[in-house]
DNA sequence: TAGATTGTTAATCGATTAACAATC
DNA sequence: TAGATTGTTAATCGATTAACAATC
């Protein structure tokens, strides 16, 4: 066991994507991998690894390495994919009906319970396998399956709004689409702000520069 | 003018949040602000601020502070926001359909031109206000219209063929959405990778430890 | 001129890398 | 035991913050 001086924040964002490396080698059928052996296959330092890994607890076994499948439970034990929160999309526009239909919520600890709309023409569609519900049943729907995770796909002048309405409902955490910062000052509110223009400018940014260096 | 030591690397993703955050702004028609209001508003240090902006040249003056109108297209500019790049979708599943109809493309230095798919059934169909292509006419349609960006969201399997179909078709980055990390070995290629997985996955950890410190 | 705020250098902080003793 | 590879400390690198002279 470490003393846990604590991941790094990039180090937290690494995490995820050391579980979806290790799921892939298990499946695979991958038994053991060495630090080195992963920071060729996902482009990072070995020492780097060794680092965000340790902090959790010695993983690891000297001479051998780290046991995929076993490496693979614990960082999902870390990240919470074990768990089932209840989660609740909001807004069923083109987007939240793709992520309805298109993101994997069970694997990552998230049970996806609801859809809502504030269109009435959309009520009772499906977006994926969820029957969308108007967004006046929040209410009741919250006190009766106490989410704790809501998506936002909504217009951004309605998010914090939307947001606050939520957190009084109990939510505890937000993965927020919409072109807006959220951010909640209750303590004990965590947000995930997704910006898909900001990465698309990103991306031109360095087309821009492509043959520059 | 600076001698560019160049911007961090931080630095360089936040520069899309400077330009979302000018633009409203300047929409909302102000004039000037200096670096310690916008890092009120933008949660960072007028430091950063002051660092990110002064790597691309002065665009403050002293006792005055930075013309919102005149930051922003610098900004724009730096970021090739002003360009009109080709840009096609590959997949026109859920979320390339979501990506065509949600995104805007103009005010990002691109144009969306083309969304392809392998299903027949879905060619001819929209996909926000463009019609879908069958795959099998990217070399036509690539050789005419030239394109330079494409959107990837098709499944994991498929996507390191397509992108390096692509390449020999000379589009030149990429923006990829298959849960896949798509790294291009050819130089002069950008790649921006999105997975919102992990995405989702980071936001589970920190719900994971709500309360916790 | 006085006040404000930048541009820029120096100091600090944090993350990554290197190195190696511990140990399987 | 010999070889391999971790866990962990120390060294380096890079990013952020603080400070202040320049200047509008």
């Amino acid at each position: 066991m470490s003393k846990s001086k604590g991941i790094s924040n990039p180090g937290i964002r690494r995490l995820p994507r050391y579980y979806r490396f290790l799921g892939e080698l298990k499946k695979q059928g991958v038994e053991r991998i060495s630090s080195r052996e992963l920071s060729a296959l996902m482009n990072l330092t070995a020492s780097q690894i060794r680092q965000d890994l340790n902090c959790f607890g010695g993983f690891g076994q000297q001479g051998y390495g780290y046991n995929v499948s076993g490496l693979y439970s614990e960082i999902g034990r870390i990240l919470g994919a074990d768990k089932s929160r209840g989660t609740i999309i909001i807004g069923a526009g083109n987007l939240g009906r793709a992520i309805a239909a298109h993101i994997n919520f069970d694997t990552r600890g998230c049970r996806l319970i609801g859809v809502f709309d504030a269109d009435r023409q959309l009520c009772g569609t499906l977006a994926g396998k969820t029957v969308i519900r108007h967004t006046d049943e929040l209410e009741v729907f919250c006190n009766e399956n106490k989410p704790e995770i809501a998506v936002l796909c909504i217009p951004k002048a309605n998010t914090q709004e939307i947001a606050d309405r939520l957190v009084s409902l109990g939510l505890k955490a937000f993965w927020n689409f919409s072109h807006y910062d959220l951010s909640i000052d209750h303590e004990d509110i965590a947000v995930e702000n997704v910006h898909l223009g900001d990465s698309l400018l990103t991306l031109t940014y360095a087309a821009e520069r492509l043959g520059t260096e």
